[in-house]
DNA sequence: CCCCGCAGGTATATCGATTAACCAAGCTGG
DNA sequence: CCAGCTTGGTTAATCGATATACCTGCGGGG
């Protein structure tokens, strides 16, 4: 019974049999992974090297146990009903948080969710579970509930969204969207159009609101006020129907201004059904700069607030309020104007 | 120093803080939690009680070392420098798989890469942290190298895809993606087309083969050959390219059949760009079913094949070989032709 | 010559949950 | 009247990695 017990179980190799491999202690085996207490470098060296050929890697729940980090984020996706707006935006943003997260070993835990109760039941249960080790918040709203949730429940956050004076977590990026939008009413005055209109999403999103508030005050400097504003769910059929009306009014609008890329798509293709041309009776405009809008006829004219960028930057911010040191990311690139083919002058009355 | 010890952490509770508030030991948590051994009815419902009002969950970290099962899927995401094909299909797969995962308890972890060799280093490194239960193989390749490399390191995985002889995983759905393409090439027929052009996806994607080997099979039948077919690297610009040249070949395509729809959009722009309407001098068929083709002008005749169903039916096959209990997915549905309008009746020449 | 200090490690407790083995009453049947 | 079963729990070992405290030679200074 007290024979050579060589047996080898079935599962991965452990820090045991690394120890046993190159003739030391586990703990000699943790050290020489994180260059910790004092071993000889030839020693250190030989570990490396049996843990190499055993093709081993410290357990992450092993570690996460013991040191209460994970090396996980999560991002919550909530994803109605239609999924116009929020798809290509999210591909965007998770390139970017993947890409800070990736060459530090972290993971992305991504989640779908209905709406706001199930997301914060979600994060409730992550954050029970010790599962993650900060989230990511898209979708700023006025009167977020969620970074107070997260405060709360002492899970490191992030917020995409503009700063507001509750700053329960640090908010990063989209911050001038408003930019984008003066600058789209800018060129469209120029192009001698006054009668603009302005298709936005949900009310109760932040950048809805900022947007729409640009979007006004810029018109009112130039003496101006919007041809008509609709507000939707982001869904294809709010979007056409909305164009449907605002198409439908006896002093059309000569330029219809979309929160988004998805909804402009479906606003050109609703106007060429209606029989008007694009740009030459009316000009559209996008926000996001999806990859699609240059292939369409007419190339969409849009706003490219570089999206990946912003996740970039909300993943190095959330890994640096998760124990990682690293230099700060600044963003300082401003959402620009991208003019293409389904702009024009104002068609004369 | 002996005196009372309430010295409350600063963290979440644990289940040693649940079984003093229940006033029991913390083996009686753990069973109240999994039912298992014998607890008194009464006892169980205190437990449960102060659990519940403690907000105690336990920790995914400690049940994953001690289990060795962490309840966390991954997903790899290739991503190759332009975005076209691969964007919605995977916002759709991810969608069907998470839908399987949420109500179980399950995590997706996502991961970007940018090619193979990434891939399955990636793969490797989440084998030996045993941070995953099993992976979603998407993209099956002729010649696969990952369901053996998987195979040999353990980990369960599915293949989406069609079912190949050398089954090292199981693969699910996309199996008779050709019902689709039989189905468009019918319908062309019916129209009259008999000059009809194939955009395909990368030659090395089992998925192009397979298709388009349909599309030649079922033109043979009819007793013709394809007008012309373009391999691309499911690009912007590579459908560009293969558009013009098929539209300026002598013998010009009526129409033309792409292997996703981001490239039918691209197909359109450019077709119309060169002073072509849709579908009246050219017919376009895409596939996929994004829902942006719907509002498209024209609308996109395309193939549903329903990945958010495959994505579902992966997950479940997958969490099945990972021990979880649950009657197979049965994946009946075929892919089926949606068509609109970007399709007509081949012109008189 | 003896003790100190340091280089180079090792032994062990710990993170939080699970589980096999065990144990104390209470009851029953022979 | 007590062996033996059942009920309702508890104790302690375990998962794999890490950190703290500790140990063992060996060289050198006093």
């Amino acid at each position: 019974m007290s024979g050579t017990r060589t047996t080898k179980k079935a599962g991965r190799p452990t820090i045991k049999a690394v120890a046993a491999a190159a003739g030391v202690s586990t703990a000699a085996v943790s050290q020489a992974f994180n260059d910790k207490g004092r071993l000889a470098e030839a020693t250190r060296q030989r570990i490396l090297e049996a843990a190499l050929d055993l093709g081993w890697s410290p357990s992450a729940s092993a570690t996460a146990l013991r040191s209460a980090r994970t090396r996980t984020l999560a991002l919550v996706v909530r994803r109605p009903t239609d999924v116009l707006g929020a798809d290509p935006h999210f591909s965007e943003l998770i390139t970017g948080i993947e890409g800070e997260l990736a060459p530090r070993g972290y993971g992305l835990l991504l989640h779908l969710v209905a709406d706001v109760e199930e997301e914060s039941a979600l994060y409730e249960r992550l954050a029970a579970e010790k599962r993650v080790d900060g989230a990511v918040l898209t979708d700023a709203r006025a009167d977020d509930p969620r970074p107070a949730l997260l405060t709360r429940l002492g899970l490191p956050a992030v917020l995409l969204g503009a700063p507001t004076p509750t700053a329960d977590v640090p908010v990063v990026g989209l911050g001038n969207q408003g930019a984008g939008v003066h600058e789209v009413v800018d060129y469209l005055r120029e192009l001698g159009h006054t009668r603009i209109a302005y298709v936005a999403g949900p009310a109760e999103l932040q950048h809805t609101r900022l947007r729409l508030a640009v979007f006004e005050e810029t018109l009112a400097a130039a003496g101006l006020a919007p041809a008509a504003v609709r507000h939707t769910d982001f869904s294809e059929a709010a979007a056409v129907a909305a164009t449907r009306e605002l198409l439908a009014a006896p002093e059309r609008p000569t330029a219809l201004v979309y929160a988004n890329d998805s909804m402009a798509v479906c606003g050109i293709g609703t106007a060429q059904r209606a029989g008007l041309r694009v740009p030459e009776d009316l000009s559209v405009v996008g926000y996001d700069n999806l990859p699609l809008g240059r292939w369409l006829h007419p190339r969409l004219t849009t706003v490219d607030q570089q999206v990946q960028r912003v996740g970039a930057a909300a993943a190095r911010t959330l890994l640096a309020r998760c124990g990682e040191d690293l230099p700060a990311a600044r963003l300082d690139e401003r959402p620009r104007l991208v003019v293409r083919e389904s702009t024009g002058p104002a068609p004369h009355n």
